[in-house]
DNA sequence: CCGCTGCCGTAACGTACGGTACGGTACGGC
DNA sequence: GCCGTACCGTACCGTACGTTACGGCAGCGG
């Protein structure tokens, strides 16, 4: 036993942290083709090791993607002056953060297999990327949006259809067109662009007091 | 050779429709663990007919994936006496039909195996079903959208950001957990809801005449 | 120095599945 | 009746890969 980080129940040595590091540059590479041998091979270990740890090759990709969702905590968003500018800088750093995180290879790879796998598997990988992306997100944004309801700053009756509106004005088509293969390059700018238009398009239908021009341009 | 559907370059037997139809159950039921085995078995074919007429297992899935593309066209959707109301009843209708279709079993089974195949692929699933699904949905709904620019009902500048704004108010966070696995039911009155909501949604950011609290132009 | 532990590297095993070959049958043309 | 075509069913082959087993080495407590 060497130092070791609590992920939940998982405690992980650094040599084992590597490994899965390993296995995530595999998955981005190859996909769903990632076999054990190559990630044995990547990352200098035996193939002995990889069961030993991790079980079979379900737990390898299950921890794999746990230990990448470990990675992606925090962000703590709240600032004791609350007022519609820090609202809106909130919202917007929000959508800008989910886009780059959406759109890296990462997501797209973790994204990909885990939907692949859904429905058919036992260590339903589909569940914890859906724990740790949109219901990761929901948790994360509806503390500010219900910050922002309880000083009226916006309107709407239930939190959730608030967040997933949102959520649909930032992430749109993005997502899908980039797990089907689409070509569609963001750029830092094109990001910062989409993501203050979310936000304006958001307070022009929740927001309280919205003098702002609606509708993108 | 018997009666064949021209479906772009490809002619299909009636016999060959059916052995496509068994394997769009199988996808549905296995997902991407589908064997050529399988499907011969399921439709009561032989395997050399299977490589005969689709090539190898990548042809059978893309003809798969064609087939079912070719069956949901259509729908076309312009009136002639074209005011706010049919303008409003065309997006909701056109928001009910795209969430019927998303929240089906074979779409979802079809997304999940382009979705797994995609980036390493020479018959790229992932390009078919981006084509027979979100741009063809781009493509049947941009002609009313720039009806209502042209009638002065809609405003905006590009047809591409209202369209895509639109998905985003339309699908949410719908496909993404439909796809990860997510258990969520959707019941016709509940689509028919949102369809209603995202409409409206849509109207107060790009309506001209939206007497609705904002008070923009 | 000895034995134990943990690990690497590689060889070996079993199996599932993609792909092919072949025998058997129905049918339509001549 | 005879042939060619199209097809079913099944047996077969080759291979890739998950999984296991084993030999060797380095570090460490005694």
């Amino acid at each position: 036993m060497q130092l070791a980080v609590d992920v939940g129940e998982n405690a992980l040595t650094e040599r084992q942290k590597d490994v899965l590091d390993a296995a995530l540059a595999l998955l981005v590479e190859a996909g769903d083709a990632l076999t054990m041998t190559s990630v044995a091979r990547r990352a200098s270990c035996s193939k002995e090791s990889l069961y030993k740890w991790f079980g079979d090759r379900d737990g390898l990709l299950t921890a794999t993607v746990q230990w990448q969702a470990s990675k992606v905590r925090a962000v703590p968003v709240n600032p004791e002056a609350f007022n519609l500018a820090s609202l809106t800088a909130g919202l917007q750093r929000f959508a800008s953060d989910w886009l780059h995180v959406l759109s890296g290879t990462i997501s797209v790879a973790l994204n990909r297999v885990a939907v692949g796998h859904a429905g058919s598997d036992k260590h339903d990988l589909g569940v914890i990327v859906l724990e740790n992306g949109p219901f990761a997100m929901a948790r994360r944004l509806k503390p500010l949006l219900q910050l922002g309801r309880d000083t009226g700053l916006l309107h709407f009756s239930e939190t959730d259809e608030a967040f997933r509106t949102f959520f649909g004005l930032v992430v749109r088509d993005v997502q899908i067109r980039l797990l089907l293969g689409d070509r569609l390059e963001l750029t830092d700018a094109s990001i910062e662009r989409d993501s203050l238009r979310a936000t304006q398009q958001f307070l022009a239908l929740y927001g309280a007091q919205t003098e702002a021009a609606e509708g993108g341009h």
